[in-house]
DNA sequence: CAAATTTATGAAAAAAATTTGCAAAATTTA
DNA sequence: TAAATTTTGCAAATTTTTTTCATAAATTTG
């Protein structure tokens, strides 16, 4: 079961000693026989080898399904700056590789990591609850807003990212409010979207005149825009789930002629950088990946350090609405 | 110096032999002392836990220092699908953690796994030369081009990309070009400039009448365009050395009453997902990571079954012009 | 509630794995 | 070609791990 020396040796010809003192050497020699024993050594899974960990410092794992754009680049690079202020070490883990049974590979990364964040926006309800009971009072969070979180969340405050841009409509003096909503199943979206709402509910004479169901892709933006153009509104304030979204709708707008913001105003979520770059910019609400990084591996540090005490804990990392020229009458 | 269950048993105040059961069970059972036996074994570095590794599975390290972009999620992601066709499994590494000596330290990874790519453009020969005789036969390579390189090299063909966009203004029926250059200790960027010259010095009638040094950034296009404005020139096909730096020029001519692409027709490098949304829609080179992640993991996995077959290689990804709107007289 | 069963634990014995001393073989250097 | 150096295998010495056994604590059963 555990690989031995003896299996390095008669993988390789070579007797037990000749093993032995090849990889326990502390500088490699690469000589070919040396070549040989590390390849093997790799090969079989000898544990001895290239333990480059430091006392004391944590080893947490960021388990993700790699996607592509700005938003996974930004979640990494949030991350790594963490660690490099804390002490605590983080290895990035792609998930999907080993899918058959993700939940299963997630309690065997319990062992080898001090702590594991999630984030997996797939994942439903019966599988954090498998990997709640599977790895016990283990450090672990998960970086995806849910309902009733079965283990502990750190995740941006969505619901205030909505009701900030609602209110920033309101102080712009407009009434009638739409939205481009995102996934129905990215509970973050319904997040954006129930703070949007809720604030515009709480409000007599603010109302919602427009929605479209979007899925976070340009495309849908375009497509937005073409059922909003339809419906002949005028003096609209849009809240695009995200940059994206807004991008295709704009974009779409400009070319049927419209003028922004003399024709409606229009806000994203991300705020990506080429929210400076389009034309308008384009007001957006802002989210700190290093803080949230730094909130997440806190959160890790605290649960290795105080294991007895658990408390199911959904912590927010507050967000910041960047007003740009999309939103500013002149 | 290695971790034994001795100093696990200290650590936690058990014996041994009760420390050795826990960690030999095949099912975890999340007792008190369990939990703490696997803490103190993951926190002493005990190496028979949560070993993971697949037999006759590759594991290799892609090395960076990670930053923000789409760049990054772009080069990540390819690894990842590739590593998802291939046999080899992909982990991401990052450097700046243990920046005191990063040579060392790559030289120590060298142990653990089966093979290196690294993508650290900060690197210089010496360092290069260091790695090579560090690790001797052992395969690795790098993803950044090089002049003269001490390791085999997988990057994309910039030096075409460059090339490609030069005779694609040049069929454009323009003759008088222009080139926005990025930060010249980027070798990268020094090759897509020498590709776009080198065809212009190859054509009697193509003529060089507009050189800016950019580093990349949308603020240096704002600049070059503030250059290039203070010029006076006139139908000038302009080459941004990549998309940023593309999108503050024609933000920063867009906003001065320039038409694109009336008034000068401008293509730039990256392919971000962000030139189908500007308007103009932007002519950029395309670099497909997808193959580059794919060439980089089979260009390991030959090394490792040839060990004995070593040869120079530098192998090339090609790139692909998009033509848009930015580049197209109606 | 008491007896039976299961589980957890440490000490020590047994087994397994690793390191080291030594001499022979192979390789390099002079 | 001989001397020096390095590599290697065997076997002994040492270290590490597992198993056995006895005991105590916890849990289940009648």
């Amino acid at each position: 079961m555990r690989t031995t020396l003896k299996q390095v040796a008669d993988d390789t010809g070579l007797s037990i000693a000749t093993v032995s003192r090849a990889l326990r050497r502390n500088r490699r020699r690469y000589s070919t026989n040396e070549e040989k024993i590390y390849a093997s050594a790799r090969k079989l899974g000898y544990p001895f080898i290239g333990n480059l960990k430091e006392e004391d410092q944590l080893t947490i794992a960021l388990v993700t399904e790699v996607h592509q754009g700005e938003f996974y680049s930004s979640l990494f690079n949030g991350f790594y700056n963490s660690s490099k202020i804390t002490e605590s070490d983080v290895v990035f883990v792609n998930l999907a590789k080993h899918s058959d049974d993700p939940v299963q590979h997630i309690i065997n990364l319990s062992k080898k990591y001090s702590g594991i964040c999630l984030f997996l926006p797939n994942l439903i309800k019966a599988d954090y609850k498998r990997i709640r009971s599977g790895v016990g009072k283990y450090p672990i969070i998960s970086l995806t807003p849910m309902k009733n979180p079965t283990i502990d969340t750190v995740s941006f405050d969505s619901y205030s990212g909505g009701y900030m841009i609602a209110k920033h409509f309101e102080e712009q003096k407009y009434n009638h409010f739409g939205i481009i909503s995102g996934p129905n199943d990215a509970v973050d979206a319904v997040f954006r979207k129930n703070g949007f709402i809720d604030h515009i509910n709480e409000k007599k004479d603010l109302e919602l005149v427009w929605q479209f169901d979007g899925d976070f892709s340009t495309d849908s933006g375009r497509k937005a825009f073409t059922d909003f153009r339809n419906q002949q509104l005028k003096n609209v304030a849009i809240f695009g789930s995200n940059d994206h979204t807004c991008f295709g709708f704009m974009k779409a707008a400009i070319e049927t002629g419209f003028k922004i913001p003399r024709d409606f105003i229009i806000a994203g979520y991300d705020n990506l950088s080429f929210c400076d770059t389009f034309t308008p910019e384009l007001t957006s609400v802002a989210t700190n990946f290093d803080v949230l990084g730094k909130r997440a591996i806190r959160t890790i540090e605290n649960m290795v350090s105080d294991s007895n005490e658990i408390m199911r804990q959904f912590s927010m990392v507050p967000v910041e609405i960047i007003i740009r020229t999309s939103t500013q009458i002149q």
